[in-house]
DNA sequence: GTCTATAGCTGGATAGAC
DNA sequence: GTCTATCCAGCTATAGAC
């Protein structure tokens, strides 16, 4: 008939946090480090490791037992600072959220006009997805269950909300100017898809067609 | 810490089908062969329970073994119809690729003018992920290497194709059709992933938005 | 914080009978 | 064409030593 089976059900969630801002400054001094001590470093190299192998084989290559090996520690390690391996993905797409954020608004402050604003978004997001594959095939592609993790939920909001000032200025209503978000990102999104998926082979085209196209959505 | 759970978990196979009489020109006799009956038609109820299991839990949850057992068969039987797993996938591609040419043919049938049509392909796109998100979902996040499947990269392409007669009708140029069919592609493209994302919940509103997008891109 | 060792499971794939 | 039986590989997660 059936067979009864134990499962832990993780209650606490925080394990998941932490993550907080540190993108580029790669430690590149040699991980190898073949037995048992501890370098205190071993969550960013863990981190690392697992972004790795997602750029060589995609998220489903990306086993906790070969990011395990790949930092050179035991697989039995990795628990120590992630819950389990959807808590080191989820760790690793907040990074990108943040990143993400980080460029996006950098690239609109160099625009006065909403319009250019939006351009320079749609610009920089094709160029995030060509340049983070990894990060960006993990945000969008990982198979990952967001609702399980409320805070890329919200960093998948604040994400939203940063562009929602310029389209503001360019739609009186609130309906308005959130259509004008979502057709601008959608836009950028499928060229970015388009690059990552080799339908589209250079990347500054694809960037300009994602600025025209977001003008003219506009 | 965490909560112990008691799970069921049902290990006699045949109790889960049933499921069968889906899509179209189903048999829907009763799939009820509790042996070794060789119904002939095994290669497409694999296929349904193949898409059965994408629609309950995405393409990683699509497991050979799963699909036997849905389809109450032996692990081994699916191999004499497919060579392994992600022949199956890939032939469940081809379909929804088929099922996405002749509903953007129709869509686009319906209107004359080529900027309505482009418009027209945006709706049906949105939709046809909206109604067979398990084929979307397979087509776009299954994480299949379409360079394995030259099948697959033919289809990608004549879908292209079909876009390309209105496309010509408003550019001049070969550059140009090719980034119109580009452009509004991917703005569909990114709509669509956004529904299935539940980032826009509201599809007919998502329609809206892509056929829109797509007459502001021409 | 990290290791060793291991339990437990699941899936892919094959061989050989019918 | 399908089954039974089986092998092997790989991963997750835990326990307990240091």
């Amino acid at each position: 008939m059936g067979a009864l089976k134990f499962v832990i059900v993780p209650r606490k969630v925080s394990a998941i946090n932490q993550v907080s801002a540190i993108n580029l400054g790669r430690v590149s001094n040699d991980v190898k480090r073949p037995s048992g001590r501890h370098h205190g470093d071993l969550r960013r190299v863990l981190e690392e490791a697992a972004l790795e192998l997602v750029a060589e084989g995609g998220p489903k290559a990306c086993t906790l037992a070969e990011v395990s090996r790949r930092a050179g520690v035991s697989v039995a390690a990795p628990y120590k600072h992630f819950a389990d391996r959807d808590s080191l993905l989820a760790a690793l797409v907040q990074k990108g959220y943040a990143e993400q954020r980080d460029r996006y608004v950098a690239a609109m402050k160099r625009k006065v006009e909403p319009a250019e604003q939006l351009a320079a978004f749609a610009r920089a997001y094709v160029e995030f997805a060509a340049e983070q594959r990894p990060m960006f095939e993990l945000t969008f592609a990982a198979g990952l269950d967001k609702t399980k993790y409320p805070e890329l939920l919200n960093a998948g909001a604040e994400l939203f909300e940063v562009l929602r000032e310029p389209a503001r200025n360019l739609r009186n209503t609130e309906a308005g100017s959130r259509d004008l978000v979502l057709a601008v990102a959608a836009a950028a999104h499928g060229l970015a898809v388009f690059v990552l998926e080799g339908v589209l082979l250079n990347v500054s085209q694809a960037k300009d067609l994602a600025a025209s196209s977001a003008r003219a959505i506009v």
